[in-house]
Parts: structure tokens; C-alpha cells; sequence
DNA sequence: AGTGGAAATGACAATCATTTTCATATTCGA
DNA sequence: TCGAATATGAAAATGATTGTCATTTCCACT
């Protein structure tokens, strides 16, 4: 139960857009002349992720990210050619994982979706 | 561009029941009196993964776990704990990925989607 | 059948995120 | 203030994945 890197570390997130690896945390403290140890920052995430604080995902090669959780929930639209992405509104999407999942009787329920094509300007 | 190696962790891939780890299947063509390398079968399931004859998923720890997907375009909704997953019908998901991409110009689009959570046994 | 070169293979080392270990430092209540 | 409980972080361990490179297999063409 640390408390003061706890708080460290939220900030941190904070600054940076409320997403991020534990790695990118930790090198954007260090250059910010934080003193906390990457130690800390991995225990101080496990902790905001145990008491919801964040919520963890998982970058495509495996990578955890953290984000603020109450950050607006949102998918992305993404061009194959140009990498350009979209931020799109998933109201829709919420709905449809909602009701399959309790039809299925799945409890704690998240989701992932993304959208790729190749955008208008290529 | 293996040809024998891909195909012989394409059966092993069946042989477990379409899902399982890069590891696992190694340790299961092992057992199995197979002589094939690690660094084998990871260079096999990225062929078979760029060619899309299995779907690559990450477990919540991370860890990459390939699946043999079926020709019928489908998603999934996967336990968290035990690994159950239920294929979905995606109608909705289809018309939303569709609307959302033509709103913002994108062509040739494609879509991933994913619930997890967990299921009623665990 | 023989050969030359490209592609495939696998043992091993390297990488990278994450976790453990363990010794030290800090905190907090009695 | 004393001491136990907790927090911290450096370094080592772990485990999946990727890179390296010497060897082997495969083929097309003699």
C-alpha cells in the first residue's frame, strides 16, 4: 500500500494523456526529476488497477497500457497505409457487448474493438 | 515460407482444439514425438497469422495464444479466468464498422472486436 | 545422379516487459 | 524515542518472444 508513489504515479498519468505503459511512466518521471523506481511504478499501478482506479489493457504486442478510468471510452478508426487514426464514439458497440455478454451470463464485462481500411487521403 | 513446419503446427493447432500457445504447442508436438524447434513454430504461426489461417489473441497476461478461425467472419467473447471462449454472430458489429468507415471515407475495411469477461462457471 | 544457391530449420543468445528478492529506508503507533 | 510493520528500489530472476548464424533440405538445371 504505497501512498505517496500511488499519487506520483496518477499524476504522472495525468500529464500524459491518462495512457500509457508502465515503461513510458516510468521515463517520463525520470525525465520530469521524479526519483521513483520502476519497482514503484509497477506496484503503484497494481494497485490503482486492484482499487479501479485505471483500468489495464494491452497494447498489440502484449504490452500492458494503463488508463484513468472515467477517460471518455472510445475505438479507433485506423488506416493500413498511413497509420492515420480515428477517435471514434462507440455507443453502439457498448450496447451490442452488453447484451451479448448477459445473454451468455458473463459477469465484469469490457471489450475491444477497432475498425482498419485504407483512408481517403491514400 | 516454411511448407512441412507450417502445416505440421497447423495440425497440432487442431489437435488441441484450435487455441493455444506458442509454447503449449511446442510442448504438445514435443510429447507428441515431434521434432520440430521453438523458433519454428513461432515463425510458423506468423506465417499462418499473415496469411490468416488463425486469429492471434493475447491472453490477460500477455501472453500471445493462436486460435484456427473459420472461414465464417465471426468475434468472440472470451472468459477471462478459464479461457472459454463463445463465437458470436456480428450483424450489428458489421453494420456499425461499415457506417462508422463510410462517415469518414475509408475503403477495403476490416474490423476486430472482442468481449471478455467472465463466464457464468467461474 | 550431381551441383549450386536459396530457403528453411533449430540451437543458442539477446531482448524486453514484468516479477522477485532482499537489504535499506521510512512511517507510525505505543 | 523505540521498534515493528510497511514502503522503496537496485539488481537479479523469469518467461515469452525475436534475432543470429551455422547447418540442412529443397529444387532447378545440368
Amino acid at each position: 500500500m504505497a501512498r505517496k508513489s500511488v499519487s506520483q504515479v496518477l499524476s504522472a498519468l495525468e500529464r500524459v494523456g491518462g495512457f500509457a505503459s508502465a515503461q513510458e511512466l516510468y521515463q517520463s518521471m525520470q525525465r520530469g526529476g521524479g526519483k521513483i523506481g520502476l519497482t514503484t511504478v509497477y506496484r503503484s499501478l497494481q494497485t490503482l488497477v486492484e482499487e479501479e482506479t485505471v483500468d489495464l489493457l494491452r497494447r498489440e504486442d502484449g504490452e500492458a497500457i494503463y488508463r484513468l478510468c472515467g477517460e471518455a471510452h472510445h475505438h479507433h478508426l485506423i488506416c493500413k497505409k498511413c497509420g492515420r487514426t480515428v477517435e471514434i464514439e462507440g455507443g453502439a458497440i457498448e450496447n451490442w457487448a452488453k447484451r451479448i455478454a448477459s445473454v451468455h451470463g458473463f459477469r465484469d464485462v469490457g471489450h475491444t474493438a477497432e475498425i482498419f481500411g485504407t483512408c481517403s487521403r491514400c
